[in-house]
RNA sequence: GGCCCCAUCGUCUAGAGGCCUAGGACACGCCCCUUUCACGGGCGCGACGCGGGUUCGAAUCCCGCUGGGGUCACCA
């Protein structure tokens, strides 16, 4: 290991599956050690108990592994294992009158902050001035107390590699955060400082949250004596509905706005939708009325699907609900690198070991870009058009594995078949909207009411009539290929007098139950004659 | 509100004083293709936030304003 090697690492705190901010966070530094044949690290920051769960870690670590952004610490580490080194330090700086215990309470240090807000004066911590008499009272109470580092008067400095210049924050500004809350476990700045020196990270390539930060940072780092490693603050990915940080909520957001505006259009009553969704009116009103209230994971597929909102409808936010409409990692990862980041001229679609290439940080942008989803769906399109079909085929197999579909029971021949007859898709959910029909059970086959209407019943039940013909045509077809369909159908229009319109949308209801599916000559030859005859036959059933 | 950051088409961006009548991509509009939804092909619309400087010359440099964002935890 030469001594110039650069070091970066990305340290999540595990609280669930991974945010497309953290992705794009985790990408850059990985982009940065692969670019110069460095080392990429994972650290996992689970120093908050109340949140850090061992199922949290694994859909982190789930989401970077399926991303492919392998690291090199063949052992993860782990900062609640690490207490005793945390401890240790923190002692050593008591010690040296580097660090106290503080013993205000969480509503104390709201008061005060309170007061300072009323006064609009920024509240600042420092050191205060403890009696002996109120020591012993509060040893005496066994009141729980916390460790306070107390920070340097003085201006503090760095350079940020992405603004291009230094970051200045004056005296006044200082104050003695916090670096050992009272469950004993370190806070993050503490922890960050400590574990960056210890894995020898030389660069940090983190959000924009923590530009401010940075100056806690840097001052452990002085009285500690270790080396400041590299700063660069990545641009902050914003929601193009509100311009605000993307967020969980986001989901939850379009799913009350949609409820709303059903609500309103069709005058659904609470009570209806209530029972509907089969949820507490009072929980459905709180939750309709409040911004800040969510949903929870149970309640959201409810209500989903009584007001007709799909999974895909929804804003992906996690890396999770990307996978789950089926885009690739590699687009994902693509599009994720643009956000902030340009190789320059006009170069946008590339592979991982171009950007890897091209990767430099000089060229990373510090405006805030709001994160544009029709463009990575487009990305994605232009994947898959041009992606092997082998590739394609594992892609699919990557979406059955997070979604439920009749698809799963298709056959690796058979799914190169549908593949093939969607060719133009842009994600995989979309194949499989497309396309279930094709691997349903008749039991399975539902009808969209609307498409019968619209296909069969309109005009005195005419597409149910050419149904009915067709039906017998079908029967007594000498053989069952797209050729041999193509001409059946085509003389049909002919002989009837209808257009292909008229004639091919009643079969595509019949087979399908909806209006849209992949070519339908195609269709029917994959599914076959009998089974085609049966769906006919089930639809036929229902002309009134 | 204090502090900090940012500012080119609706969106992501190219652009490092003359190559700019500002380029590309997505979106959008029109046309073509078409049995549905898509895909595809063609054409088009569309931006340097405002005001001052500096300079022979500014999207590019400086200042102010405005706008947007971030942050003010015993959460990371």
């Amino acid at each position: 290991m030469s001594s110039s090697e650069i070091v970066t690492r990305f340290a999540p705190s595990p609280t669930g599956y991974l945010h497309v901010g953290g992705a794009r966070t985790a990408l850059f530094n990985w982009l940065l050690a692969r670019n110069t044949g460095g080392r990429y690290l994972l650290r996992i920051e689970d120093t908050d108990l109340a949140r850090s769960t061992d199922d949290a870690v694994r859909q982190l670590v789930e989401d970077l592994r399926w991303l492919g952004l392998h690291w090199d610490n063949s052992e993860l580490v782990y900062q609640s294992k690490r207490l005793h080194i945390y401890n240790r330090i923190i002692d050593d700086l008591i010690a040296r009158g580097l660090a106290y215990e503080a013993y205000e309470t969480p509503a104390e240090l709201e008061n005060l902050r309170a007061t300072a807000a009323k006064s609009k004066r920024p509240f600042l911590y420092r050191r205060p001035n403890y009696t002996p008499d109120q020591l012993a009272r509060f040893k005496d109470e066994g009141r729980p107390s916390v460790i306070r580092f107390v920070m340097p008067v003085k201006e503090y400095r760095f350079f940020d590699v992405t603004l291009g210049k230094d970051v200045v924050q004056p005296p006044n500004e200082c104050q003695d955060f916090v670096i050992r809350k009272a469950d004993g476990m370190p806070t993050y700045h503490f922890g960050v400082v400590v574990d960056d020196d210890d894995m020898k990270v030389t660069h940090v390539l983190r959000g924009l949250e923590h530009l401010k930060n940075t100056f806690y940072h840097i001052a452990l780092q002085d009285a500690l004596g270790y080396t400041r490693p590299t700063y660069a603050h990545l641009s902050v990915m914003l929601n193009p509905e509100n311009g605000e940080k993307l967020s969980k909520r986001d989901r939850d957001r379009r799913i009350r706005k949609r409820t709303q505006e059903i609500m309103r259009s069709s005058k659904l009553s609470l009570d209806e939708l209530a029972s509907r969704c089969n949820l507490n009116v009072d929980r459905l009103k709180t939750w309709l009325d409040d911004d800040t209230k969510q949903l929870s994971l149970d309640e959201q597929p409810a209500v989903m699907r009584t007001i007709g909102l799909r999974e895909s409808d929804l804003p992906e936010i996690m890396v999770h609900d990307f996978r789950k409409n089926g885009y690739t990692p590699e687009v994902l990862l693509n599009f994720l690198a643009l956000q902030g980041w340009s190789p320059g001229g006009d170069r946008e679609q590339m592979p991982l070991d171009e950007m890897v290439k091209a990767f430099s940080l000089d060229r990373i942008i510090s405006s805030n870009p709001k994160f544009n989803r029709e463009k990575l769906k487009s990305f994605s399109t232009d994947f898959y058009a041009s992606a092997p079909i082998d590739r394609q085929v594992a892609a699919l197999d990557d979406y059955l594995q997070v979604n439920d579909s009749p698809l799963k029971r298709a056959t690796p021949d058979q799914k190169r078949a549908i593949l093939a007859m969607n060719a133009g898709y842009r994600v995989m959910s979309e194949v499989d909207e497309k396309s279930r029909f094709l691997l349903a059970t008749i039991d399975e086959i539902a009808y969209d009411e609307k498409a019968v209407e619209k296909t069969l019943r309109k005009d005195d039940n005419a597409g149910f009539d050419a149904l009915a013909k067709l039906r017998d045509l079908f029967h007594g077809l000498p053989e069952w290929t797209a050729a041999s369909l193509e001409s059946a159908i085509h003389g049909f229009c002919e002989s009837s007098g209808l257009g292909l319109g008229k004639v091919a949308q009643p079969v595509r209801v019949a087979v399908s139950g909806s209006t849209i599916s992949p070519p339908i000559y195609e269709s029917l030859v994959f599914i076959g004659r009998e089974a085609t005859l049966d769906r006919l036959d089930k639809c036929l059933g229902l002309r009134s």
